[in-house]
DNA sequence: CATACCCATTGACAAACGTCTATCGATGCG
DNA sequence: CGCATCGATAGACGTTTGTCAATGGGTATG
């Protein structure tokens, strides 16, 4: 199998190790993509979205099929990640994308949803 | 707490549950986002947009410290996601990113590293 | 005060994940 | 042919992840 032309190489060397990003950069992306890397948190981030409004998180338990812990769970993984933010009116939790991101985060969650 | 400005509503009412996005595109969206979701393969789509050419394993095997089968499992999972193909050439294999993306994986693999 | 409601936290558990060692198939070389 | 090398696969093992039931802390209302 050949499928594509591949450069010479002499026998068991092997070039340089290209480097890599900046280990700063590289985790925090990887938080950012785990936050993501999951259906019900990835919805959620489409709702934020497109909502207008901070979204009450009893819209999300009433959304998705999964208990209320489950939801808040979620919701808890994507503010530890720093991609929402949460605000009490009474009884209620509401959330919100937080303004305010990192470039690389903000340009990560327009590609996506 | 009260950080921002949230809507209005009556007790107990719930907001129409705001409708998702394609179930298809979700999961396609966070098959990409798993695959990228860690730090040595991240690291690996980085190494691989910055060559000018294929790329053999024996190279992520020299640049990570890690043992060679996993390597071969990261790089397979990479494969696996559709985001990266192999060539073998003799002994060797060399990979590259997939050309002819879909948009929206293409617009990922863009934004990060 | 007592009750109902919303939401976060805890603890438990199975499934998925990342890593390693050991092994195997294939290729090249003496 | 016999042996070494490259890379993929299999199996094992500890950690992380997603889910739920149960509980707890706060806030409104009768």
């Amino acid at each position: 199998m050949k499928a594509f032309a591949v450069p010479d190489r002499a026998k068991g060397v092997c070039s340089p190790p290209p480097m890599p990003l900046s280990p700063g950069r590289v985790d925090r992306t990887v938080d950012v993509l785990k936050a993501l890397a999951d259906p019900t948190r990835l919805q959620m981030i489409g709702m934020l979205k497109r909502a207008q409004q901070p979204v009450c998180i009893c819209d999300f338990t009433a959304a998705f099929n999964f208990s209320q812990p489950t939801i808040s769970h979620h919701m808890s993984k994507l503010r530890a990640a720093g991609l929402v933010e949460v605000s009490r009116k009474g009884i209620w939790s509401y959330y919100r994308l937080r303004p305010q991101l990192e470039p690389a985060t903000r340009a990560l969650m327009d590609v996506v949803g």
